[in-house]
DNA sequence: AAATGTAATGATAACCGTTATCATTATCGT
DNA sequence: ACGATAATGATAACGGTTATCATTACATTT
């Protein structure tokens, strides 16, 4: 097998640091595009590719988190605990739960299978408290 | 709220049965341009937009089950319990695994935080054996 | 401070999986 | 067989994301 690492400098621009400055300001799920929006709101200027970019290099140095929806990426803090997500399929609202037993059963099954585990994701849907109460109504 | 429930019969067609016997007759686990591929390389005429509908009709029959992974979905037989999966991401074999466990302590989670859940998505991400046994090479 | 090398930017084209459109064809109940 | 209606297939369109490329900004060296 032949591997090629190429590495270098990643610079933490003014866009990249007004990305993150937002994204740490809150504990919203955001998408690239909302990102590009509330940025162009407050006066910056931003390109969306630049968004796209600035996201995947944030994330690539751990200074933000994402989820992998069915449709788009959304992101959010990294300086919270590991934690997984529950979407309410009625209004959008996301849940963020952590279970420190899911965790360890999980990587036991992986390691039954013989995986090396890197990493999983854990989404959950249905109906928030809120919208749960409206499809009885 | 004002909910509109329009049903019609769906038919099952020359087109989707070949499907579902494609899909019923392994374990794999297709995209749609597989599926495509596979039925025409058969000699079956189909086309592309015939196979997305005919695998979300066979879906929404219960029929079929599918797996969301980042870039695309996919489908495999329905005829098996409730599982979920680990991707590998060197080759992209997919595992399956099943753990009742997990499942309900899922359930009490979504519970605690007033949710009524619907579904859920575990995909767990890693190695399998043998790409792991590569990558030390 | 000027020059150099390199990464980032931004506008836009391209990409890819998927869905919509629409005229035509096939299917099912009667 | 007839009539109603759903399915088909070619293709356009869509939405999120990535690639392209000329230009700009940055950090390091002279």
């Amino acid at each position: 097998m032949i591997t090629v690492i190429i590495t270098f400098m990643q610079k933490l621009t003014a866009q990249r640091q007004a990305i993150l400055d937002l994204i740490n300001a809150s504990n919203r799920h955001w998408d690239a595009d909302e990102v590009a929006r509330a940025l162009v709101d407050t006066g910056a200027s931003i390109g969306i590719a630049t968004v796209y970019r600035g996201l995947s290099a944030l994330e690539s140095q751990g200074l933000i988190d994402s989820i992998q929806l069915a449709d788009k990426k959304r992101y959010e803090r990294a300086d919270k605990a590991h934690h997984d997500h529950m979407v309410c399929t009625g209004c959008g609202h996301i849940e963020e739960f952590s279970h420190d037993t899911i965790e360890a059963l999980q990587e036991a099954a992986a390691e039954k299978k013989g995986f090396k585990l890197t990493g999983h994701q854990l989404v959950m849907f249905g109906f928030c408290r809120k919208c749960r109460q409206e499809l009885d109504t």
